[in-house]
RNA sequence: GGCUAGGUAGCUCAGCUGGUUAGAGCACACGACUCAUAAUCGUGGGGUCGAGGGUUCGAGUCCCUCCCUCGCCA
């Protein structure tokens, strides 16, 4: 039995994420998760919110709400809303947790220990209305370059020229609206990457198994133009960790915040420290899967992403680790995914384009979902959702062959034989050669699904499913019945058998379709499949089985019509 | 403009280090079956593998040029 640890790239607080973030970290992560587990491997499945920095701050104050509160009633939605995924993690934490507090800290402690923070006084635009300094990209005016009347402090989007806030002709606040603005001196510590670059780069080059899309783009950072840059690690914001140096204050620093991009990733390891505090367990708890000084030597570390996230986990997160000189768990495979793209365009979070999860969970179950979205896992390329193609896949994959496979053989197995897994019968070739084709094609899945080949695990778990499909058909127990009711009786046993191993093996996809299977078999045993013969034997005949409503129903070509013509247009 | 990836049947995609008639699912046509959610199973049609050069006995697979899409960066 191995030890995996798992995290999936932490949600923003601020609002509810749509399919493409869903599909680019948490789901592939979840289903990664439930496999290993399935497997009998020892899992911890770790996600959390992202909660600080500006737009948080924003969007409580919109709200009218305290940034406090409004960060604890979003994590409180978009908790529930991974529960109607079924995303099994076994925490979900709050990077504003007082774990994450106290561990952003002491790394920021330890690497300033190290000599690796670098404190740098700068200029930056203050809002005397807003009584805060404001971000770059919250600051309007006209550019300079162009004319354009509403570019932002870092680009003008018009012109794309790159700007400083300065450069701004009649600079005003994007919160307010205010022109009151200051350039005030301010002081900052700054995280001094090109110092570790040379460890970074070797810990790059080690990674001989990682695709190409991950390393291109760490190389790019670690190597473009003047190389990887040194980082600011604070901001002058209320809303964030305060900076400390450990648990003792920082001088000159005092009112300041780490910036979200420095706490975040930290909140992996926090978060599995709160999920020992959740179980009451101790620090020996969650240590043994974060230190290699302390039980996690054995650990294997997956990490699931979008690949806008690959530069924070490649670089700067492991910096953060390198640098503080302690022996915490480093990655040891990083799987990064593409854009999902929503008819004919991209989905977005700002401008609320594409469907969004708690409006998908409104219409359909989540293993609708769960299946066509993973099927369609933007690994190689991005990849499109369409309404035609959810709906055709759906329908064929879900509702004909898998679901339509259990309601024949339960029904006929009911108007047959009565309520009992029947007995009777010799097994024989076609049986033997079922068993043969159906191992292959498990041991194919199995390893697909170790190496996160999300697409083509899924291909073959639907061959799989279509394999019972051919042996029904060949065997034809609805015709050997007449003639000869054993051997009838034998098969659908044989059925009944298969449609307890598909539970197990489909549960990682849609884990509410195969606890209904389980069900209808009358097993609750969901031992792994290994030995896939002795497998087909589990169920004795005299078990008693259901009938459970079909397990999928179809999409019609209405709802698809209406859906399509909901969400074509803006969430606001 | 620089960089990554991609451009393969109507659609969504596989095709590892170059090697017999280029594959799968869906869709389509025909056939079988009738236990089942008008489900299932079988057979078949359909592609000059973005364009043009080149290397090679042989290229979707390597090299060069160009076109297009997406993203990142500037």
């Amino acid at each position: 039995m191995a030890r995996i640890l798992i995290t999936s790239a932490i949600p923003y607080i601020n609002g509810i994420k749509h399919l493409g973030n869903l599909v680019g970290s948490q789901l592939p992560a979840d289903l990664f998760a439930r496999f290993m587990r399935g497997r009998g491997h020892e899992v911890m499945f770790i996600c959390a919110t992202d909660e600080h920095g500006t737009p948080a701050e924003l969007a409580a104050a919109k709200a009218g709400v305290p940034v406090e509160q409004f960060c604890a009633d979003m994590h409180k939605v978009q908790a529930d809303i991974a529960a109607g995924f079924r995303l099994s993690f076994d925490h979900f934490g709050r990077s504003s947790s007082q774990r994450n507090h106290r561990l952003t800290q002491h790394f920021a402690g330890r690497l300033a220990e190290a000599g690796l923070i670098a404190e740098v006084s700068e200029k930056q635009v203050f809002s005397v209305d807003d009584n805060r300094f404001l971000p770059d990209r919250y600051i309007t005016g006209t550019c300079p370059n162009c004319g354009y009347e509403s570019a932002r402090g870092d680009q003008c989007e018009n012109c794309t020229k790159q700007l400083d806030p300065t450069d701004l002709i009649n600079p005003r606040s994007s919160i307010s609206g205010s022109t009151n603005l200051e350039v005030r001196q301010t002081k900052h510590l700054y995280l001094k990457q090109r110092a570790l670059k040379a460890k970074l780069e070797a810990w790059i080059d080690s990674k001989k198994d990682w695709p190409i899309l991950t390393t291109s783009i760490a190389k790019k950072w670690l190597n473009d133009g003047d190389g990887l840059q040194d980082r600011g690690i604070t901001r002058d914001l209320y809303w964030g960790i305060p900076v400390k140096k450990g648990d003792q204050p920082w001088p000159g620093m005092e009112g300041k915040v780490f910036y979200v991009w420095f706490d975040a990733p930290i909140e992996y390891i926090a978060g599995t420290a709160e999920w020992a505090d959740a179980h009451g367990l101790d620090d020996a708890a969650w240590e043994r899967w974060w230190r290699t000084d302390k039980g996690a030597a054995d650990v294997t570390y997956y990490q699931f992403m979008g690949k806008d996230n690959v530069p924070f986990h490649t670089l700067s997160f492991p910096a953060t680790i390198l640098g503080s000189g302690e022996p915490w768990k480093l990655v040891d495979y990083l799987k990064s995914f593409n854009y999902l793209n929503y008819d004919g365009g991209q989905f977005s979070t700002s401008q609320g384009r594409g469907i969004f999860m708690d409006q998908a969970l409104s219409i359909l179950p989540s293993d609708y979902w769960r299946w066509w979205l993973l099927s369609h896992a933007p690994e190689s390329s991005d990849s499109e959702f369409t309404w035609e193609n959810f709906q055709a896949s759906v329908n064929k994959d879900l509702a004909d062959v898998l679901g339509n496979l259990v309601s024949r053989v339960t029904k006929f197995a009911r108007s047959k034989f009565g309520d009992v897994i029947p007995a009777g019968g010799t097994p024989g070739a076609r049986e033997a050669a079922l068993i043969d084709a159906l191992t292959t094609q498990l041991r194919s899945y199995e390893a697909n699904m170790a190496a996160m080949e999300v697409r083509k695990s899924a291909a073959d778990l639907r061959a799989l499913w279509v394999a019972g499909n051919e042996y029904l058909q060949a065997a034809a127990p609805w015709t050997v019945v007449k003639s000869d009711p054993d051997q009838a009786a034998m098969m659908i046993r044989l059925a009944m058998n298969l449609i307890r191993v598909y539970a197990i093996i489909s549960r990682p996809f849609i884990p509410d379709a195969a606890a209904a299977m389980m069900h209808a078999v009358g097993s609750a045993d969901w031992t792994w499949p290994d030995d896939l013969a002795a497998a087909m034997q589990t169920l004795p005949a005299g078990t008693g089985f259901n009938v459970p409503e079909n397990l999928f129903r179809k999409i019609t070509d209405e709802e698809r019509a209406d859906w399509q013509q909901r969400f074509a247009g803006i969430r606001t």
